[in-house]
DNA sequence: GCGACTTGGATTGTTGAACAATCAGTGAAA
DNA sequence: TTTCACTGATTGTTCAACAATCCAAGTCGC
């Protein structure tokens, strides 16, 4: 889909709210679409032509680039505008540096016993890798490991968990396809579940990190072949 | 020093930065005030009243507005305008919640073993303390657990950190006198390098999380004796 | 008196147009 | 080929206006 078809398309985005929120709902509307994969990252947003397609001024609309460039779903040049986030490979080292830490540290010193959310999402992981549907075991991945960091209860971390989690989207698409990365760690997941369910914390944690050890590892190499 | 004198204050700051940044600096001006405690919590910024003192334009002057929200340094309410930020309990909770997982992982986990960033903090803290400096110990107490999160080596942790000891900034503010709050940490902190250094992490990190779990329960005490 | 409703003023939310500053590219001069 | 000024396009910022919303004060009925 080209650029000029996102713009037709969200001439036709019904319903805008009126007052107090347009800003708010502008910035909405262009995380759905980025998070979905429609604007390619790097790929320039222009205050004119996107203002003009939603049918909000330049104004409202720089509130909603604000908002966006805070959560980096957005890169902000001085003067020359906008464009959608392209993770480098220092920003895919960063991720999991915070992963490494957010995760584990849910999952050794979270006070819950609840796991029917994980239990849920890797069942839902599952079904998605049998079926070889590979959209359902990205979408079951990230709500598997959005769940992990809710164990510990903080919204704030919830907050930085889920910004996260679009920038690893924002990452698989900018390489061409997210292949069949997440098949092999649904048993990893599950093994994860099963630990914490029989009180292992320790040993839950202890392979969630090495988990995401190796999945940076195969990421950085993916991206490096794909480079070469 | 009441509103408009802050208010006359802005009006003299000189030299504001022209294009591409002035959103940014008026941003920064009004994180310098309401950290610096001039501002205190819970008192309106008016766009009008505001704009002027800065000499900037309403618009501008929300852009800041956006991004001071998107920090918590601020709340904003539809229709209603801005606010300095006033933490509730449950906002004190939230932030020893952040700290009981950002703190100790960071500890546990990290790779450095480069403690120089601790070592000088609690050696300001203890100078601060046998001076009598409560500024001095709040200060070097809030560069400790700053460089104890940056021990991980992650730009969004330190953020998420910086942020979450602004809000701690603001506790205080509310809180009338900080007290001799921090006196009695400076030991637990100097015990923590000691454990670092001597490499039991393991301890030190189960020193820390008991540390913050007492400062939570005192500040929590001390909230509640106020608004008795 | 006392509660529900209306009204008015103040403030925020949003817009559109304008101008200033900056950047990328173009083409001419050395 | 390199340099440099110019040009056009885009962003940064301001301003003035209007719409929407909230607050408080007043009004009405009881």
């Amino acid at each position: 889909m080209t650029l000029d078809d996102i713009l037709a398309d969200l001439r036709h985005q019904t319903s805008r709210a009126r007052h107090a929120e347009t800003g708010f709902w502008v910035a909405s509307v262009l995380r759905e679409r980025i998070a979905a994969g429609q604007l390619d990252p790097g790929s320039k947003l222009s205050e004119e032509a996107l203002g003009e397609a939603l049918g909000v001024s330049r104004n409202t609309l720089r509130e909603a680039f604000s908002a966006l460039a805070a959560e980096r779903i957005v890169t902000r040049i001085p003067n020359r505008g906008v464009y959608v986030a392209q993770p480098s490979v220092d920003d895919i080292r960063e991720i999991y540096r915070v992963r490494r830490y957010l995760e584990p540290a849910a999952v050794a010193w979270s006070p819950t016993t609840d796991f029917t959310a994980l239990r849920r999402a890797v069942e839902r992981a599952r079904v998605a890798r049998d079926v070889g549907s590979v959209g359902g075991m990205a979408d079951a991945n990230q709500a598997f490991h959005a769940s992990i960091v809710a164990l510990g209860g903080s919204d704030r971390l919830d907050l930085v968990m889920t910004q996260i989690l679009a920038e690893m989207r924002l990452v698989f698409h900018s390489m061409g396809a997210d292949t069949a990365f997440h098949a092999p760690y649904v048993e990893d997941n599950i093994r994860i579940v099963e630990l914490l369910e029989a009180g292992d914390r320790n040993d839950a944690a202890a392979l969630l990190t090495d988990y995401l050890r190796r999945a940076e590892e195969q990421l950085l190499a993916e991206v490096a072949a794909e480079d070469a």
